[in-house]
DNA sequence: GTAGATGCAAAGTATTTGCGACAAG
DNA sequence: CTTGTCGCAAATACTTTGCATCTAC
């Protein structure tokens, strides 16, 4: 088990307001991928009185503290989940739009390769793979 | 020799009007990835009474057409290229922001695979790697 | 007590759209 | 001709920010 938002904000010095406490909350118990304004809702059923802007600010201060993880999937809006250890990537699909998360370590240690053919040091990647179901 | 922007045009059916001639040119010649403003810009400078808006209606139906591909790179603002036979995926240079074109048919074979393993057809997907120089 | 956080509304970006005039097939 | 396109400006969508107030440490 790995360390709850709010522990990883005290290790970061990120100072804990009761807001902050609501979204780490919401976060932590979403297992999709919300966007600002889906968060935004879920946080208003706690605490109506949370702002949006308090929102935006708060994502982005937890994404450059390594805590969520930013994606921009096609179609606009930026969507966040919590970063645990675990890194993973994301197969969609283009109809339903769920989400699924996968690692594949031979894709990691190749891109890290290419990275290095070009005299290059990878220090960030993105793989989204875009799919229809199958008929089984 | 792959085909010219217009003769896709023709080939889709997809109206050529001048403002259309204008924009396939200046996207064929252009060999960085413009967002939309900087193609404007181009653009205007061979024609300066086409508008923005034009530009925006034109990328998007290029790229619903296949004849563009837009990309979604880090901070914003989307970016387009010529989308000719050979598909490529980038490596972005974090500092500078150079992009790097590159195809590594290994990654394209397993990325089909997980698509598979979950019982996915893979329609699309997106590489990009992020990395910063090495001193050689 | 003080630096930093919040709420609100206003301001920014990037992109889309309604509409009357116009042009391609 | 007729359908679709263009230019313009207004509208939209998402996100950021200035400022006065408030709060965690």
């Amino acid at each position: 088990m790995s360390e709850t938002i709010e522990q990883k904000c005290l290790s970061k010095g990120v100072k804990l307001t009761d807001q902050r406490k609501v979204i780490a909350q919401v976060m932590s118990q979403s297992s999709d991928h919300p966007d600002v304004d889906e968060l935004y809702h879920r946080v208003s059923k706690i605490d109506p009185k949370i702002s949006i802007a308090t929102v935006y600010r708060t994502v982005k201060l937890f994404e450059e503290s390594g805590i969520l993880a930013k994606h921009e999937f096609k179609g606009g809006k930026a969507r966040y989940e919590e970063l645990n250890e675990g890194h993973h990537d994301h197969l969609i699909d283009v109809k339903s739009g769920e989400i699924i998360e996968f690692v594949d370590e031979e894709i990691e240690k190749l891109q890290k390769k290419v990275a290095e053919k070009y005299g290059y040091k990878l220090v960030d990647h993105k793989l989204e793979l875009y799919g229809i179901k199958k008929k089984s």
